[in-house]
RNA sequence: GGGUGGUUAGCUCAGUGGUAGAGCGCCUCGUUUACACCGAGGAUGUCGGGGGUUCGAAACCCUCACCGCCCA
């Protein structure tokens, strides 16, 4: 105890957050050991994007994941948390397009290989700045493991699945409508397309001449070139008579079919639409059904083409003008509506209105691996936290397309499939060559599609690693609830389908998003967006930490404002300086607690909150309620020990003698269990105060407090009620009548029964003399009085007051419990312990009310 | 249009049948030997509206209004 180094005066984040990450990491703590007797708890973090920073939400994210690994560690269980990126296809080719392009170049300029590997030597400079942002944050990841989805093995798992996959006629390649995205020139999957509503057009175009006409309404005029029929509902009574009739496309002047489909809205428009089979994916559906040729008008960036019309060569846009004009010209145009508000899909990466394309590429089918990963949770085998959030789990992998898995990218693992002669498609898979003369296709394959290896390839998958053994299924997926359609279901899909039905992990703990501190979004068009890092320098990590943590609801978004996290950061100082006290008043660890029976109702208090702490925190962090535990254990902290065992217990210490050797060995023991118990939450500063407390190596691989029902007492929860009650009277009484804080005053005890040990304690904390005096005034606590000598000077008007408020408070609740009383119903029906409970109320409130009433009457008359 | 969540103190949110809570903010007092990033005390809510079930409803049911998210 004497070798333990005196702690700063004040508590400064960034002194210690660098050296002990560093002591940490040094250390091995975070490195997972394969070869392990112990359980095994696992994490694999969602690999964030290459490109990015350490967002609010990652810090969120982050925070939660390292609680329970850092949780798990110190129950005993080897605990991984394993790092790593994604190459994020598009948006990586994005950022090293635009720095080419500032050198005027484009990436045909340097062809494939030379592209790919300036965007290795890019990666290599500037990529994965947020790991080194997650050090800051406190990430007990182990860096031995660090992945990345374009490394080595993580590609010979992408070949391996891809070959498998196909082996299982479970991936095919078809001409059908997708996503394009006519500025980065490649196809999207449903995901990347972000839907919006845009101020379009609702335009009705009249087609047909002389007796047959009729008039569709579309949104999208200038795709009527590549139209291959007009479709009503079958039911239609307006149309019956045209159905099965060729009408004329104006424009182009050619005939096409008027179909019955029963896709179409009578309701909507006019009740008949445009088919036009290449440029929509409904339209698609409604042309194989009816045979309708499919007419390609644009190209790739969008530009009308192939129509042999005036309109060729003229952006979509633009076309869309023009087209209406001109048809207006020839009076085809009835109606028009301007603006018409509807839902227009987005590339997710660049915002440009994406174009249903008709294009080969190559398709998972989703259905038996949807069906899989839904079975895994209807089964449950995979738990969702919280349980409400699974019905849009369900909804969406329930109903979920075929997935678009080509890029038409540099950047990405290269599709293994290679054509050869006639038509003949080789898949390779890992160390497999293809035949001479076959070429391979030059797409990429999507993001997603490695990245839904994670929880498998990183553990050396398809290899049967040691990792592998050990650490599969890991044990649960922390992420927010906007991405469990992008990332959870085919992490869910792949990993049941490669690991022959086991799922990648046993739970999916939902988290919600970061907003403002008004609810609303963050946004960089808001202007509301915040930097965790500057958080982090000036309240310190721990105190980002905390906040987070502590806003955290399962499932739920969590408001955040600059002020909380000062608030989080006075509750580490406020942590620092208990301890501090507490060690300047000798608290230690060593030696054995005093026994149970021995101590006084203070200390036997205290360990009894600390077991309920202990049992309720347990409880909450097994359910993922990170909110919860951390508002148990910052009152437990701030209000049971800071303001009131210690102020309590100051008497004591002053005292000295045996009494205080014992409480030292107490307070030793609550702060021990204590820090470990914030440990999870407030790495940095936990570790500080735990090794001055202990001497010992680090709170990291401390053990996590255990339950000791042994030292659980009722009585003296009772006890210390009372004693709170009686110093909160007084202080209210005090407070009223003016006297400072400060201030000693003269004051006498009677009845304090049981209470009489305490009686010295009490005194300390309201600054009590006992000296003989003329006591004038009292105050009743219960059984208790306590008599003051204010030399005279009441103010009878403040005590009158402070009497009437307290009277008014009693019997209105007096009042509440006689009607319950006297209420037959409620005699009758209502459980025995709620009607005992209601009885010791109106009991109570009739003795205060007595008492008030006696008090108020002996107050001297003005 | 189909799902789904919400509406509780000035703000952000807990609270799933038995006297309405927290953090921040607000008011008053206070430099007492851990802490002013603090301490003590205090004020503040017809729990969105209406109806119902119940001895008893913020909570359960119905309905209306408003806000949000996901998917089309």
């Amino acid at each position: 105890m004497s070798e333990r180094p005196e702690l700063p005066s004040s508590f400064v984040p960034a002194d210690i957050e660098a050296p002990l990450y560093e002591k940490w990491v040094k250390a091995g703590y975070f490195t997972a050991d394969p070869k392990s007797e112990k359980p095994p708890f696992a994490i694999v973090i969602p690999p964030p994007n290459v490109t990015g920073v350490l967002h609010i939400g990652h810090a969120l994210d982050h925070t939660l994941q390292d609680i329970l690994i850092r949780m798990k560690r110190m129950k005993g269980f080897e605990a991984l948390w394993l790092p790593g990126m994604d190459h994020a296809g598009i948006a990586t080719q994005n950022v090293v397009e635009k720095q080419l392009a500032a050198q005027g170049l484009s990436r045909h300029d340097l062809g494939r290989e030379n592209f790919v590997a300036k965007v290795w030597e890019w990666k290599a400079e500037s990529g994965g700045a947020i790991l080194d942002q997650m050090k800051r944050l406190g990430d007990s990841v182990d860096w031995s493991r660090e992945r990345f989805t374009m490394d080595e093995g993580l590609s010979r798992s992408v070949l391996s699945i891809f070959k498998r996959l196909y082996d299982a006629d479970l991936i095919y390649r078809a001409e059908r409508i997708i996503n394009w995205c006519p500025r980065c020139l490649t196809a999207l999957s449903d995901i990347e397309v972000e839907h919006q509503d845009d101020a379009g057009e609702f335009v009705q175009v009249t087609y047909g001449e002389g007796d047959l006409q009729i008039t569709v309404a579309t949104t999208r005029p200038e795709t009527m070139m590549g139209d291959g029929a007009v479709a009503v509902h079958p039911d239609d009574p307006r149309y019956q008579h045209m159905i099965g009739k060729m009408v004329l496309l104006p424009l182009v002047n050619r005939m096409i079919p008027i179909i019955a489909d029963e896709l179409v809205d009578p309701e909507f428009g006019t009740g008949a639409v445009k088919v036009t089979a290449a440029h929509d994916p409904n339209d698609f559906e409604m042309a194989v059904r009816h045979n309708i040729p499919f007419v390609v008008i644009m190209d790739e960036h969008g530009v009308m083409s192939g129509t042999g019309t005036e309109f060729d060569g003229m952006d979509r846009f633009a076309a869309r003008v023009a087209v209406v004009a001109k048809l207006k010209e020839m009076g085809r145009v009835p109606s028009e509506k301007r603006p018409y508000m509807h839902s227009v899909g987005h590339c997710s990466r660049c915002d440009t209105t994406v174009e249903p394309r008709l294009s080969k590429q190559w398709f998972v089918k989703v259905g038996p691996l949807a069906k899989a990963a839904g079975d895994a949770v209807r089964d449950g085998r995979v738990k969702i936290e919280p349980e409400e959030l699974s019905p849009r789990y369900f909804e969406w992998v329930d109903g979920m397309h075929d997935w678009c898995i080509s890029r038409q990218l540099w950047w990405g693992h290269r599709i293994p499939v290679y054509y050869g002669p006639d038509g003949d498609i080789v898949v390779c898979g890992p160390d497999e060559q293809p035949p001479a003369g076959y070429i391979q296709d030059p797409d990429v394959l999507d993001t997603w599609f490695s990245s839904a290896l994670w929880p498998f390839s990183t553990l050396g998958w398809p290899e049967e690693s040691a990792d592998l053994k050990k650490f599969y299924p890991t044990s649960v997926l922390v992420t927010g609830y906007d991405i469990l359609f992008f990332w959870v279901a085919r992490m869910m899909m792949f990993g049941l389908f490669a690991m022959d039905g086991v799922q990648p992990f046993h739970t999916i703990a939902l988290h919600g998003l970061v907003r403002d501190r008004f609810g609303k979004k963050m946004s960089k068009s808001r202007g509301n967006t915040v930097d965790p890092i500057e958080f982090m320098d000036t309240y310190g990590s721990d105190a980002l930490r905390f906040t987070l943590a502590r806003g955290a609801n399962p499932g739920t978004d969590q408001a955040l404002a600059e002020e909380w996290i000062g608030g989080a950061r006075n509750f580490a100082t406020k942590l620092w300086n208990a301890s501090r006290f507490a060690m300047m008043n000798g608290a230690t660890v060593e030696g054995a607690l005093p026994s149970f029976e021995s101590l006084d109702a203070i200390n036997r208090w205290i360990l009894t909150r600390l077991d309920e702490t202990v049992t309720e925190v347990d409880a909450l962090y097994e359910k993922y309620e990170f909110a919860k535990a951390s508002e148990i254990l910052y009152h437990f902290a701030w209000d049971d020990l800071c303001d009131w065992y210690l102020e309590l217990s100051k008497a004591s210490f002053a005292a000295g003698g045996e009494s205080a050797d014992k409480s030292r060995r107490v307070l030793g023991h609550v702060l021990d269990q204590l820090l470990r118990l914030l440990h999870p939450s407030m790495p940095f500063i936990t570790e500080a105060l735990w090794t001055n407390l202990t001497g010992e190596e680090s709170v990291v691989i401390a053990s996590w407090p255990k339950l000791a029902p042994a030292m659980q007492d009722g009585t003296s929860k009772k006890t210390i009620a009372q004693i709170q009650d009686i110093i909160t009277e007084i202080r209210r009484f005090r407070n009223d009548q003016g006297i400072k804080s400060s201030a000693k005053i003269i004051a006498r005890f009677n009845g304090l029964g049981e209470l009489a040990p305490y009686e010295g304690a009490i005194r300390h904390i309201i600054r009590a003399d006992i000296s003989e005096g003329n006591f004038t005034s009292k105050i009743e606590v219960d059984d208790v009085t306590i008599e003051f000598d204010l030399t005279g000077a009441i103010d009878l008007k403040a005590e009158r007051a402070r009497l009437s408020k307290d009277l008014a408070q009693a019997e209105k609740d007096r009042a509440t419990a006689k009607v319950k009383l006297e209420n037959e119903g409620f005699m009758a029906k209502a459980p025995l312990e709620v009607v005992q409970e209601i009885r010791e109320r109106l009991a109570q409130t009739t003795a205060d009310i007595e008492r008030i009433i006696a008090s108020l009457a002996g107050l001297p008359t003005e």
